[in-house]
DNA sequence: CCGGAGGTTGAAAATATCTTTCAGATGTGA
DNA sequence: TCACATCTGAAAGATATTTTCAACCTCCGG
């Protein structure tokens, strides 16, 4: 009698995903007492019933190995091991149900862990945002200029100058003669030197940097080809600006300043275009790349294994 | 040797959630050959692996049970059922949600939006991994300590030096004393000045960088709290480190070097230890932001529209 | 009330799986 | 090249899982 409704289940069904509970409650009138105490076990913990071996479950419900590896059986695995991986699947399943909500903003009493993960998402968001809305002509238009450029100077200024060193350490590599310009006064300075054939980078959040549209102001009427990486592609910055580039403008919060996703967005319009011009001049970029590791190595010092 | 690393790892992290592929790529040069190749089969298909024995696995990586299991304790589980079980978890994770398909690397004769998309998604990655792989414990501690420090010392060379210099400005605007060290033989005279109360922060992406290993190393010996900031967790600027902040470590290709990707992550992870600080000051650190917005207003040339 | 057939149960044996040990293999620096 | 340290896998040892089997219920029919 019992034997035939065993063989029609464990037959029958596939190892079950996650439709474990509904199987229990399913199956628990043709189960005998002691398989029952193991399936209400099961169902009713199985994130705790992962961590326990056979006997580990069979002490915790009172019955024996046997009884638990029955149970296994006619809940449609194998064995109690593959009941168990299944039982850590279902754990893990609800484990991810009870994420924080990312979307929220960061508030000023979010556990440390929350943090993390907001900002993580954030800055996904971020990034995602910007390459949708990154024009790829005007991308590639700046890329052959700067493949082809006599000298490259960059302006940014506060957290954009970081970004604009970033670009120039990143060309200098790959053996191309950039310049980040951090002081304002020097960088108009230098401007007036630039001519047809060079480019000038302007970086600038707010699009509105009088210190670093002057410089680019001046190199555009040299005559430089001039890019402007800027979250707002209708701010003054764009006037001097053959090529832009924008960035995008993801939402701040009182503890979340503009400039920190911004930074992300300006990042990754900077590695883009880097790792254009090192397609476009991979000839000479890729040994210049070896070398600079090269020279890096030796200023490390030995690992310890 | 390697049963300190063996150490330091399986007692510091928990049995690990979802992190396991970035855990795997943070690991993976402590590893030997052969418990790479277990490595890699486990991260490639966590499905898979999971419904393998011991030996199944040995013999699908060409290596021994006694290297899966070496391996298993590596990346901080007890042994190998319990790898198994963590992995079966993944397994379901994954089934959820399909990823996309644009994990190619990067080509020389990618067209410009391939890159820009490729790109896209390496970053998103790494801050995903970076967010999983973060110790908030660790996180947590240095926070606290940055939060109440009389001073802040931040060491960095090359790319990493970007990255001090964006946590020095952030913790500068919020009423920090906080200061980025460039010039690795002043940070070493300026580390001689710290002492019990203060912090120290190293940001090293290999972690035996010696410029900045050694000012973290006086540092600590003067008996201030030291931070590490690395790739690696296991390289020797931890053993001047109180608390270790690991980054991830996004497989990198010709094109695309390191720096890129640990840069990302370190940004990810220095942006959690601002805000961190920003919540638990936050009375002085709200005003403090405010009026810095409100010096930056007047450097900005009028809007056009 | 008794005996036994059919079914249930757990102790213990048998097997599979996992872990540890150890000696040979391999690499590395002097 | 040798000495040393590390890495590796075969096999022994320990655990966990599965199977076996006999005791034990339970429910009938005599």
């Amino acid at each position: 009698m019992t034997s035939d409704v065993k063989e029609i289940f464990s037959s029958g069904s596939p190892p079950a995903p996650a439709a474990l509970a509904a199987k229990v409650r399913t199956l628990a009138p043709s189960m005998t007492r002691s398989m029952q105490l193991v399936a209400e076990a099961v169902a009713g913990d199985p994130a705790g019933c992962a961590a326990l071996t056979v006997t580990g479950l069979a002490e915790r419900t009172g019955t024996s190995e046997a009884t638990v590896v029955r149970t296994a059986r006619l809940l449609g695995y194998p064995g109690y091991r593959d009941l168990r991986l299944a039982l850590a699947g279902l754990a893990a399943h609800q484990e991810s149900g009870r994420a924080p909500a990312v979307t929220a903003d960061i508030a000023v009493d979010d556990p440390i862990a929350d943090v993390v993960a907001k900002l993580a998402y954030d800055e996904q968001q971020t990034l995602a945002d910007t390459a949708a809305g990154l024009d790829t002509v005007q991308l590639g238009a700046a890329v052959a200029a700067a493949s082809t450029a006599r000298r490259i100077d960059i302006y940014g200024v506060g957290a954009s100058s970081l970004v604009g060193q970033d670009l120039a350490q990143k060309l200098l590599r790959i053996g191309l003669i950039a310049h980040a310009h951090m002081d304002p006064h020097l960088a108009v300075t230098n401007a007036v030197q630039l001519r047809s054939g060079d480019v000038a980078i302007a970086i600038t959040h707010s699009g509105c940097t009088g210190d670093v549209i002057e410089p680019l102001r001046v190199a555009f009427d040299r005559g430089a080809t001039t890019i402007a990486i800027t979250g707002r592609p209708d701010g003054p910055v764009s006037q001097y600006a053959d090529h832009v580039l924008t960035t995008s403008t993801a939402r701040e919060s009182e503890l979340r300043p503009a400039a920190m996703s911004s930074r992300t967005s300006q990042l990754l319009v900077v590695d883009c275009l880097f790792i254009g011009v090192a397609q476009r001049t991979y000839e000479t970029a890729a040994p210049a790349l070896a070398a600079s590791y090269e020279a890096l190595a030796h200023r490390h010092t030995p690992r310890t294994r």
